[in-house]
Order: C-alpha cells, then sequence, then structure tokens
RNA sequence: GGUCGAUUCGUCUAACGGUUAGGACAGAAGAUUCUCAAUCUUCAAAUACGAGUUCGAUUCUCGUAUCGACUACCA
C-alpha cells in the first residue's frame, strides 16, 4: 500500500442478542490481525438500531469476548481516546456528518413514510418488478430533489418526520479492492439511495455511522462478515462524498459461518437446534429462553478459539494446534479462505481433547473439584490429580473426568450385568480368591510391582490373564472396562482394594 | 427476479501452470493393552460440468449448473 499507517481494526457488532460463533470468529481475526501487526483492537457496539436493541446483549459481547482472551485496546468498557465506543451515545456527531452531505449535494433529504414506501414496494412486485428509491425514482417521490425548497424547508420546520438519503450517481463504475477477494467492480446503476439517517430516533443507519465511525477513530482496515460486500461500493462513495478516499481503510471480507445442515449463514435463531451451541457462552434471552454455550459445554477456549480459527483461514504448514500467540504469529488475511465454512463438531471435540490432555493434572483437579463435590466426592486438589492422572486421556470435556474417576473414587454399588455374566464364572471367582490372598500378603500396592508380581503369579499358576484381569476390574469398579487396574489399586491403597474384592465376592451371585 | 461472491475427499482445507492431488476430523482395518479409551500403522475417500488458452490445467478465460450473500427508515 501507499501509505504506511498504524493498523487499527474494530469489531463492530450490533447488541441484538448473543454473539454467534461467526461473530466470534470475525472479532478474533481482527484481534490476530491487530496483534500480528502491534496494532490496536477496538470494540464498538453499533446499537443505532433502537427497534432491535436487546438488554443484556453488550455485556454478553464483553464477556465472550474475555473468555476467549480477546482483550479491546479501546472500548466500551476501557474507554480510549476516541470514546464513546457505543454509537447511541455519538449522536451529534451524526448528524453533523449527515447534513454536511446535504449541502454538499451528496444526500437529500425524503419525507416519504415507510408505509408509502412498503405500499409501493407491494404494487410493484405485483407487476413482478422491483421498486428501488433510485435516480429513476427519486424524481418522483417527496423529497428535497423534487420538492421546492420552500416546501422542504416547510415540512422540516413543521416538524414532518424525514430521512437523508444518499445520492447515488447514476451510472458510475465503481472499483474497490478487497484483501481477500481482489478486484471487484459494480455498477451504481444497481444500487439505491440508501437511508443514512433518520430523524425519528435521530440517529444514522449503519451505513453512515460506520463510515463516519472507522472514519474518525483512524480504522486502518475493516474486516468483517461477506455480507457486507454488497454494500461496499455505498462504502467506497461516502468516503468520497466526505473527502476521505486518501484515508479510507483497506477491507477484507471473510467467507461466511455455514449451517452444519441444511442451508443458509448459521444465525444467532440457530441457537442450539443442531445439538450442539452455536454461542461462546450461555445465553439467556430476555423472553426466558436459554441456548448452550460452548463455555458450559466444557470447552476450553483455547480449543474453542483454534477450532474457530481454522474455519476459514490455515497456516500453509500442517500445524493444527496453535495457541493465542501462535495464533498471533502466524496469521495473515492473505491466507483466509473465499468460500464459505460448514463448522464440523467432531473436529471441535477433537481440539477440545487436545487442549484437555495439555493441561496439567493440577488444573483439571481445581477445575472438576466442584463437579467431584457435587456428586458427594469430598477430596483434595491431590487427590483428584493423582486420579485425573490415570483417566485423563480418555477425557474430552472436564465432566469426563468426572465420570472417569467416579468409580475410582467410590466402591461400586452395582455391577455391570453384562461383564458379570461374562467374567463371574465360579472358577474365576475362585482364582479372585486367590489373588486376593496374594494381595493381602503386600504390604502395600505399587502400580508397577505389583502387577508384575500378579503377572508372574498368573503365569505360574497357568491362569488366563485376560480372565481374570477382567473379574478383578469388575470386582473393584463395577465395570468391565477403564485404564489400568493396576494403577487405580495402587491410587485407592491395598485396604480399599482388598475391601472392594470382598464385597464384590460377597454381592455378586 | 436483479447484483455480487463462491465451488478440491462426507467435513475443514493444502497444492499460487508441471505432485502418485497432501494433511486433519469423521469412517474402516490392524498393532498395542488386563478391558475400554488414548496412541501408532494402514486403507477408503475429492478437483461440479462443458468449452477454450497452453507443450501442460485443480490453478487462467468464458459459458452452464449448484450453493451463498445482498436486494429495509436491520446490522
Amino acid at each position: 500500500m501507499a501509505f504506511e499507517r498504524r493498523v487499527r481494526v474494530r469489531f463492530a457488532p450490533s447488541p441484538t442478542g448473543a454473539l454467534h460463533i461467526g461473530g466470534v470468529r470475525t472479532a478474533l481475526y481482527n484481534y490476530l490481525f491487530a496483534k500480528a501487526h502491534g496494532g490496536d483492537f477496538l470494540l464498538r457496539i453499533e446499537d443505532t438500531d433502537s427497534q432491535r436493541f436487546v438488554p443484556g446483549a453488550e455485556a454478553y459481547i464483553s464477556e465472550a469476548l474475555a473468555w476467549c482472551g480477546i482483550v479491546p485496546d479501546e472500548g466500551v468498557e476501557q474507554g480510549g481516546p476516541h470514546a464513546p465506543y457505543r454509537q447511541s451515545e455519538r449522536r451529534e456527531i451524526y448528524v453533523k456528518y449527515a447534513l454536511q452531505l446535504v449541502e454538499s449535494g451528496n444526500a437529500y433529504y425524503a419525507f416519504d413514510s415507510a408505509e408509502s414506501l412498503s405500499a409501493l414496494r407491494a404494487e410493484c412486485e405485483g407487476r413482478g418488478e422491483t421498486f428501488c428509491y433510485d435516480a429513476r425514482t427519486r424524481v418522483k417521490l417527496e423529497n428535497s430533489l423534487s420538492l421546492p425548497a420552500e416546501e422542504v424547508q416547510k415540512r422540516i420546520e413543521r416538524g414532518d418526520q424525514w430521512v437523508i438519503r444518499f445520492k447515488m450517481p447514476e451510472c458510475e463504475d465503481v472499483h474497490m479492492d478487497d484483501i481477500i477477494r481482489g478486484h471487484i467492480v459494480i455498477n451504481t446503476s444497481t444500487l439505491d439511495d440508501k437511508v443514512l439517517y433518520k430523524s425519528a430516533d435521530a440517529l444514522p443507519t449503519y451505513h453512515l455511522a460506520n463510515i463516519v465511525d472507522d472514519h474518525l477513530m483512524e480504522i486502518s482496515h475493516v474486516i468483517r462478515g461477506e455480507e457486507w460486500l454488497p454494500s461496499l461500493p455505498l462504502h467506497y462513495l461516502l468516503y468520497r462524498a466526505f473527502g476521505w478516499s486518501d484515508s479510507q481503510p483497506l477491507f477484507a471480507h471473510l467467507p461466511l459461518l455455514l449451517k452444519p445442515q441444511g442451508q443458509g449463514k448459521l444465525s444467532k435463531r440457530d441457537g442450539d437446534k443442531f445439538g450442539f451451541p452455536v454461542f461462546p457462552l450461555e445465553w439467556h434471552a430476555p423472553d426466558g429462553e436459554v441456548s448452550m454455550g460452548y463455555r458450559e459445554q466444557g470447552y476450553l477456549p483455547e480449543a474453542f478459539i483454534n477450532m474457530l480459527s481454522l474455519l476459514g483461514w490455515n497456516p500453509g504448514t500442517e500445524q493444527e494446534i496453535f495457541d493465542m500467540q501462535g495464533l498471533i504469529n502466524a496469521f495473515s488475511l492473505e491466507r483466509v479462505s473465499k468460500n464459505g465454512a460448514r463448522f464440523n463438531h467432531e473436529k471441535a471435540k477433537w481440539f477440545n481433547a487436545q487442549w484437555l490432555h495439555s493441561k496439567s493434572d493440577a488444573f483439571l483437579a481445581e477445575t472438576i473439584l466442584p463437579l467431584l463435590a457435587a456428586k458427594g466426592i469430598d477430596t483434595t486438589v491431590e487427590r483428584a490429580a493423582a486420579a485425573i492422572e490415570i483417566v485423563k486421556e480418555r477425557a474430552t470435556f472436564p465432566a469426563d473426568l468426572v465420570d472417569l474417576t467416579y468409580n475410582i473414587f467410590v466402591a461400586p454399588a452395582s455391577y455391570d450385568e453384562k461383564s458379570v455374566a461374562k467374567s463371574w464364572k465360579a472358577e474365576d471367582v475362585e482364582n479372585l480368591k486367590r489373588l486376593r490372598e496374594l494381595l493381602a500378603g503386600e504390604t502395600e500396592i505399587d502400580a508397577e510391582a505389583t502387577e508384575a508380581k500378579v503377572r508372574e503369579w498368573i503365569i505360574a499358576e497357568g491362569l488366563s490373564i485376560g480372565k481374570l484381569m477382567n473379574t478383578f476390574r469388575l470386582a473393584v469398579l463395577g465395570v468391565g472396562q477403564g485404564p489400568s487396574i493396576f494403577a487405580i489399586c495402587a491410587f485407592i491403597g491395598l485396604e480399599e482394594t482388598l475391601s472392594r474384592i470382598d464385597a464384590a465376592i460377597r454381592t455378586i451371585k
């Protein structure tokens, strides 16, 4: 690029509900790009639609980003040199710029009511046509281009409601560049006169607020979803109308995240109907509906971010596991793909398992201690960590660790019927009794030493290792599968091991 | 309907004119193990279609098809 300037990007969600994973990915790519270039990441809240405002949505967005480890340099919570970062608190700014556009002839007042326009739309549709507020139709509608100046003045003074519309050039090719998509040309004849400002609520629409704020906040790169591509020419023209073309940001339109099944882009309303969350955090909608979140499902933020980062971007190497710093180091917009991605829940689980396995036993013990307590298991971090070490690699979620360690902590209350049918034969039980005698002669159980001793004994006696081990496991755990039985016995101790064997011999028929 | 964008294994993707089209998840088989996982090995699996351009197209161009976005006083 011809000019060098500080990289400043923004994530600008509108608080109309929870942030879905597509939004989180957009925030993530913005963050990675900013950090990869030593720049700033801002969080701006675009609450210019008073109708769709949802209480709690903004707090949710901040909390979700924080959970992901995406911390804004400037924004609604942390403030900054361009505060306020909430568009509803910047009203005076937008009127000024909207009027400037009217004065320079790039925009005009329009008095048509929303009702009359939708009636017009319906009428056109009836004829199989599409209504478009543009150079062809605006002369016939009620606006400051068609009405005499005095009439316009009168209506405004009288307090009639009006909007300011952009005066789209009639027929002009707009040449645009997108970092991901390359050069794009669109002719203005296919575009309409978009509303920029509404007197009814004294608020701008997205288009105006967006351009004004990006300019004022010195945004260098706009990285947003592909759904914005059709309005890119409008934005180019707006920068030009303001005389800001030279400092206009560079654009990158990200491919969309698609619904896992069916068609269309992923939306907030998809909630959790696919059997997995679309939101980072559990979302309690104002209407009382609750949608599940990745955090509550047991995803580690690292895994969630890692999984999301690879949905539409790849490092060009075969590395798949990345922490945030690794992503920052590897990220580039040039390696973002052009096509929409369908989210794969199985792969997400795989990422979580990888990250879970990389965590320390102590860390995992801390996280599951409350879950264990809820199941009536009162233990220490050290004890839990020791149990986790035995089962860790077979878990995907922290909750799995609880299930996996439960019958290690708690002596079996019942015994798995299928396994009983398979390994609880009279001779197996007899052999188990003899194994009990052998163990009773020990002073303690050591995972390796005891196993070696028992194996030696089994071979000497000419018994089946598999059979005996299964019976042993069933007696101690109550189930037919699990980690090394000797590791478990070493964990619960000799006394508990013997008592569980006795209980099994007494109970199982 | 119009405008714009996209199209490689089931899914996420690599190969930026020359490869036996690579990897990962999921799937299958095997190894290992006291069992179940984990792990390791192996297998199966794709360039939407049709024309060009070229000595040579996954890659460039055009057309068709399909999918997607947008088409609001929503973002």
